[in-house]
DNA sequence: ACCTGAACACCGTTCAAGT
DNA sequence: ACCTGAACACCGTTCAAGT
């Protein structure tokens, strides 16, 4: 709860920073503008000088929580680079508290993190199919992915507050991966056939 | 922006009720406890002699959205079936501005809203799959169905507020159908031959 | 360029008390 | 059972001013 910076004088990337350890530290609900002024030792009005709101600050959080995991290169088969994607995705967003709701809320504002829906349309893209039917099926993708990691998020802070889950705790991994293989299934029965 | 209800004593479903009002009227950014108590001409404190907080009177909200669109008569093709409960479900969320959001919300809290599931992993299950596949197969269809209509709702202020959309206006219906078909054709890769 | 100090217009929630 | 009145501990944001 102390101070996280000491030196006096910031540059947006310190707020960035900071913000990420204050939100991987208390979650999103207790990520507020004064508490993150505190966390710089600074006043909350000083915060202003580098983003104009707290959404264009929330946009900023996301965008380095998406980008901390990028693609690796392009395997032969389209399908295991969705899988690949899809996986880096879930990794980025479980790296931090709350990740998956923070990007949600980013992307549901039009703000940022485009990113992640990139990235997915790209390894569709290897597929072979139109431009829509890529957009569509990464869109759905990434639908999946986000109310999936949030799910699997909140269902961890409910766990560290309380009971230890049951016996299966890596059930989120499975849970995704079977989500992942539905749509790729889905998916293969429209590739072009040429 | 008047007092919605007049009479000088309100029950749970009064409340309820003003509250839905109010989230179509001014969005769930400003859905507040202070907002709702005005509009029910009534001190703030009053409200929690009905709630105890306001997640319980989300809750409550989102299971009024979610319950109005009851699930049809199961027809013989589970496929028919899965498709109309993602629809239900859809046109439930769009009756009521940011419906999505608070009914997501409201899941990932855990605290209501389970109908939606519930519904879902019933069509599911006409296709004879296991317990575990029909469950994970309604989860990925309940992501896939918040997270799109969470972006078609977003798209509808921004549209209200702004440009027109460009000619395509019923763009999200076809990019619902085309979602839940790709989960739906994954699925069907997997119906027990018996 | 980066920050202070003080203010404005709000929040959700609690609690003793009233009818 | 349902509500008032008043308070508590917060919010995000603005703005003049300082260095």
């Amino acid at each position: 709860m102390a101070d996280i910076e000491n030196a006096r004088r910031h540059s947006r990337q310190d707020v960035v920073r900071t913000a990420l350890i204050l939100l991987d530290g208390v979650g999103l609900p207790d990520l507020t503008m004064r508490r993150l002024a505190a966390a710089l030792d600074v006043q909350p009005s000083a915060l202003y000088h580098h983003f104009p709101n707290k959404q264009a600050l929330l946009a900023a959080v996301s965008d380095r929580i998406v980008a901390a995991r990028p693609p690796g290169a392009a395997s032969g088969d389209w399908t295991v680079d969705v899988r690949a994607a899809a996986a880096a995705l879930r990794d980025a967003l479980l790296a931090y508290r709350d990740g998956a709701e923070v990007v949600t809320s980013t992307l549901s504002m039009g703000l940022g993190a485009d990113a992640a829906p990139r990235r997915l349309a790209h390894a569709v893209a290897r597929g072979g199919f139109d431009e829509e039917t890529t957009r569509r099926a990464a869109t759905a993708l990434l639908h999946f992915v986000l109310g999936h990691v949030s799910h699997e998020q909140q269902r961890m802070q409910f766990d560290s507050l309380g009971v230890v889950a049951d016996g299966v705790t890596d059930d989120g991994a499975q849970e995704f991966a079977f989500g992942v293989e539905l749509l790729v299934a889905g998916l293969r029965a429209r590739v072009p056939t040429r």
